[in-house]
RNA sequence: GGUCGGAUGGCCGAGAGGCUAGGCACGGGUCUGCAAAACCCUCUACACCGGUUCGAAUCCGGUUCCGACCUCCA
């Protein structure tokens, strides 16, 4: 088997995967913040890096898969005077702030679960490690990588970039950052107490205003926009551990000031690769709450929104996540999205006729060789898209084999079932959606198909054809196939 | 303004110096009382202009258009 190959946004390479210590393998990924419903945006990355976790798995790695909750800490920027985002929806909904995190998270729960993304081993909460973060912060202080002033801590860039290279990851240049070029659209707020505009928070002193705020050696104040993520990968995952990944919109400044922050504090890499996975787009245009263009994960499995011609089920979003490489852009459309959809249908049914395959003497097929250029697409830096493709030439084999043009001997149909399985159900993590429908209503049905079918074959075909346009009608369809009827809503 | 990325057939999307994915739609067929469904087969595209090369969609230069980051963001 050949190793995997992932692409290393830091040193900007295909990079081999190597663990530090060999079976174990430790992941961190940025997880949401939880102040709105999530968008469709919002499950690429769940989706890629559960790939990655489940292929992982795969090779036998034991993994450690942390996903962060922030439930603290990011700052409004509407110019307010810095007011933590959660807090701010809190007051407009005259709810807690930790209530608003609540439903928020359970909500993101929800979509992870409907699109059958594996639980991470951990999942930790920005607001249950301001301990961890304090901690951490009074390290950088220590070390002279930060100052505090009025009861903010900041870090410092131009000290740290002395001797370290700032903007590496991001590929910037600290001395074009200072000059601020062309970038004068907006005051931060407290840029008048940094040391250089550049610099970024590690503690924000809060006002009375501020619902959520904790106690620390600069007094009250709430943790800045980075160092949860910092602290929780070295409480969890150590001072250096092997992936980090997270959206390509958190490559500057979140990740170049959680690698400036471990550093400082550690003098070590936090990460040895860095994954980015790219945006879905809407007409061009990246999907984010502040454009205002985003659709929620719900309203695809209700259909529920203007931009949606029908409803999407959580298995066709899925699909049409992993039939995009994670590294470009995916814009959305309804054509696109019913394309998945009849394409994910055509897949899975194949499963149920792998089921009633003729095994024969001989194989005139290579099952080998399949299985090995699916193995290496997933090794390519996680090539779904082409994974895919080998699995459709797959279900042409199947189906190629059921009608009988090829044929297949016993051991190969060992080989043949056990790759789909775990090529589509255990490692891209697709499932059959549930049936729709209830034991009652499926005795009914059988029923009325047991009656079409008399009508049928006494030639009464006014009947017969009366009932199915009647169930169409209510919008159940009947299809006649070779094994019977069967109907779907 | 700075930095980076992209333009692929009707649509979505891989790939990548010669062997030219895949899905969906279209077309042809099998099946069927009819229809639908299902299944099979088919469909040769890489923004524009130059250059390098025996050969470029793929490399180089230029042009046009689009996007991302630089500010919270998956």
């Amino acid at each position: 088997m050949k190793d995997l190959k992932i692409f290393d946004t830091y040193s900007k390479s295909l990079a081999s995967f190597k663990p530090i210590s060999a079976p174990f393998v430790g992941i961190y990924v940025c997880g949401p913040t939880v102040y709105g419903n999530p968008h469709l945006g919002h499950a690429r990355g769940p989706i890629v890096f559960d790939v990655l976790h489940r292929f992982l798995k795969f090779c036998g790695y034991k993994v450690r898969f942390v996903r962060n909750i922030t439930d603290v800490g990011h700052l409004v920027n509407d110019g307010d005077e810095g007011e933590d985002k959660i807090a701010k929806k809190a007051k407009i909904e005259q709810l807690e702030p930790m209530e608003i995190a609540q439903f928020y998270t359970d909500s993101y729960h929800k979509m992870l679960n409907s699109l059958n993304v594996l639980p991470a081993s951990i999942e930790p909460r920005a607001s249950g490690h301001i301990i961890e973060q304090i901690e951490m912060i009074e390290t950088i202080i220590q070390n002279g990588f930060a100052y505090e002033v009025n009861g903010s801590v900041y870090f410092d860039v131009i000290k740290f970039s002395q001797t370290n290279d700032y903007g590496r990851l991001s590929g910037r240049i600290v001395e074009d950052l200072l000059a601020g070029a062309g970038n004068e659209t907006r005051e931060l707020e407290g840029q008048s107490e940094k040391r250089s505009p550049n610099d970024f928070a590690l503690w924000k002193k809060a006002g009375p205003e501020h619902i959520m705020q904790w106690s620390s050696p600069w007094g009250k104040g709430f943790p800045g926009w980075h160092i949860e993520c910092s602290a929780m990968s070295k409480k969890y995952l150590g001072e250096t551990f092997d992936i980090h990944g997270g959206g390509l919109d958190l490559l500057f400044p979140h990740h170049e000031s959680e690698i400036a922050q471990s550093v400082a504090c550690s003098s070590a890499q936090p990460a040895r690769y860095w994954m980015h996975h790219n945006m879905i787009t809407v007409n061009g245009q990246k999907m984010a709450k502040s454009l205002n263009n985003g659709i929620a994960i719900d309203e695809f499995f209700s259909g529920n929104n203007a931009l949606l011609e029908q409803a999407y089920s959580p298995m066709t979003l899925k699909f049409f996540v992993l039939q995009a490489h994670y590294r470009g852009t995916l814009d959305f459309s309804n054509q696109a999205l019913q394309a998945s959809e009849k394409g994910l249908n055509r897949l899975l049914a194949a499963s149920d006729t792998i089921k009633q395959l003729k095994i024969s003497a001989l194989s005139t097929i290579d099952i080998d060789s399949l299985e090995t250029k699916c193995f290496e697409a997933l090794a390519d830096d996680l090539n779904t898209p082409i994974l895919i493709a080998h699995l459709f030439e797959l279900v042409t084999l199947i189906n190629n084999i059921d009608n009988g043009t090829q044929s297949i001997n016993n051991e190969d149909y060992i080989k043949l079932e056990s790759l789909y399985n775990s090529y589509v159900f255990d490692l891209l993590g697709l499932q059959k959606e549930a049936s729709q429908g209830n034991e009652k209503l499926e005795g009914v049905m059988k029923l009325v198909i047991e009656l079409r079918k008399q009508a049928k074959e006494s030639k009464n075909y006014a009947v017969s054809d009366a009932i199915r346009n009647q169930l169409a009608e209510i919008g159940i369809e009947l299809k006649d196939g070779k094994e019977g009827t069967t109907f779907t809503f």
